[in-house]
DNA sequence: GAGTGGTCTAGACCACTGA
DNA sequence: CAGTGGTCTAGACCACTCG
């Protein structure tokens, strides 16, 4: 008998000895969204459809849509159709910055890119975006305000191949969320991160940025965020002002 | 025909028009767990059996079981059956707790009982754990420390009637988690839980009971747990040290 | 009314566990 | 080997959207 053929799925350190049919129909729509044969907010086509062409019946297609939208790849939609989830909506951005206002009034936060240039990757950022130190990564700072009062000031590092070309005018002209200028312009959909968070003390610059006082507390947010496959593409270094609004989050 | 006679979801806000037939199933199984038919750690009867006395497919019991696994309420096990959470197992111990070593070296947390006394709920606790102003509630003051270093001090509000005869003996009495011993001895399971995250100057007293500099930065954890239906059951306000710890969470 | 996703059923067979 | 959950199929019908 040959070896087993399917290519769907990456051995890993334990090879499962059985694949299921509406895994394999999973990774076969999943590779469709990372090569941009579905683009975000567009239509996939129909179970039935999907169906014919993989050879399957309508359930198994069912399953492997299932779970993609229960990871936030795909939104089913009733009587329209099922579609690429985007970040070009507040729903998905809500659920990526997770700062909410303590009094529960929301407000728009104004974005302004402080710089934006071509570096070489440090080792702890190389090591989280899986490049070789020294490697080309691209830097951008942020400062996230309220009106007038600056509240979040990002470092975000991205890999420079993936993100050729990102330069600071480019992400003046396009307001609104990087991640959705990110999908647009360099076909890169950020799926989900890991974040982890400190109570630190401000530094000189970061007070500076902040308008708060050197010494001051403030949450210390590290991310680590990928796309299909779990990639990973993108490392931020984020400081908040914690004084009227918090971090929110669900645990269980 | 006679009137709908679907006692399990109530109608809510928005009385949705149509109920689906899974969606009751579920409402019966969470009931039984409520009403503590089947205990944290047992198993519920087989999905055929439950197919045959709710008289429904097998298929339809199955979407009820897979929502509910799929909300930590039930965990499935192939070959042997389905059982009821619980938290006296290190997985979930994990989820609720979410402060990590940064160097990736877990130790365990030694658990020491400040206080536990009962109080009249403050306002704020009140609206939280949806009682009366001034209803009777136990206040525990609860310490976490790693070998020699206090790292968590927890504030804890628990509705009395619920907890009714919960004292510092019976905390110290029983080790472990404190949600495995709620839910074994008080028949309240924790489901989950938001959490609202700060970084705040430490005070006098958080500063002493925690062993660092009065104005430190620490991180400011408050949480409103929840049973099953989503009713609240306990507020916590912990103040967690972030030198060599920090807070891991998910987005996306 | 045509087309989509959503529900429900019935049955066959597979993978896994434990006695 | 019996019993459990897991997969896959086929078909019927329902709820919803939109032209």
């Amino acid at each position: 008998m040959g070896a087993n053929e399917s290519d769907a799925i990456e051995p890993g350190v334990d090879a499962p000895r059985f694949v299921p049919l509406y895994r394999q129909i999973k990774a076969l729509i999943t590779r469709g969204l990372r090569d941009g044969t579905w683009l975000p907010g567009g239509a996939i086509p129909s179970e039935m459809e999907l169906a014919a062409r993989f050879n399957v019946s309508q359930g198994t297609v069912r399953k492997a849509i299932e779970e993609l939208a229960a990871e936030n790849l795909l939104v089913r939609r009733q009587g329209r159709g099922t579609f690429v989830a985007t970040h070009d909506e507040p729903r998905t951005q809500f659920r990526f910055l997770r700062l909410r206002p303590d009094d529960g009034v929301e407000q728009g936060f104004v974005n302004r890119i402080l710089e934006c240039r071509r570096a070489r990757a440090p080792v702890d950022i190389a090591r989280s975006l899986a490049l070789r130190s020294g490697e080309a990564v691209i830097l951008i700072r942020r400062l996230l305000s309220l009106g007038e009062t600056p509240t979040v000031l990002d470092e975000i590092w991205l890999p420079g191949r993936r993100f050729r070309g990102l330069t600071t005018e480019r992400l003046a002209a396009r307001g609104g969320p990087l991640y959705g200028m990110f999908e647009r312009e360099f076909g890169t959909r950020m799926i989900g991160a890991n974040e982890r968070l400190k109570a630190v003390a401000a530094g000189r610059e970061v007070a500076r940025a902040l308008q708060v006082a050197e010494g001051a507390p403030l949450l210390q947010v590290e991310r680590v965020s990928f796309t299909y496959d779990n990639v990973p593409v993108e490392v931020r270094k984020g400081h908040y002002v914690t004084e009227t609004h918090h971090y929110a989050t669900e645990v269980g």
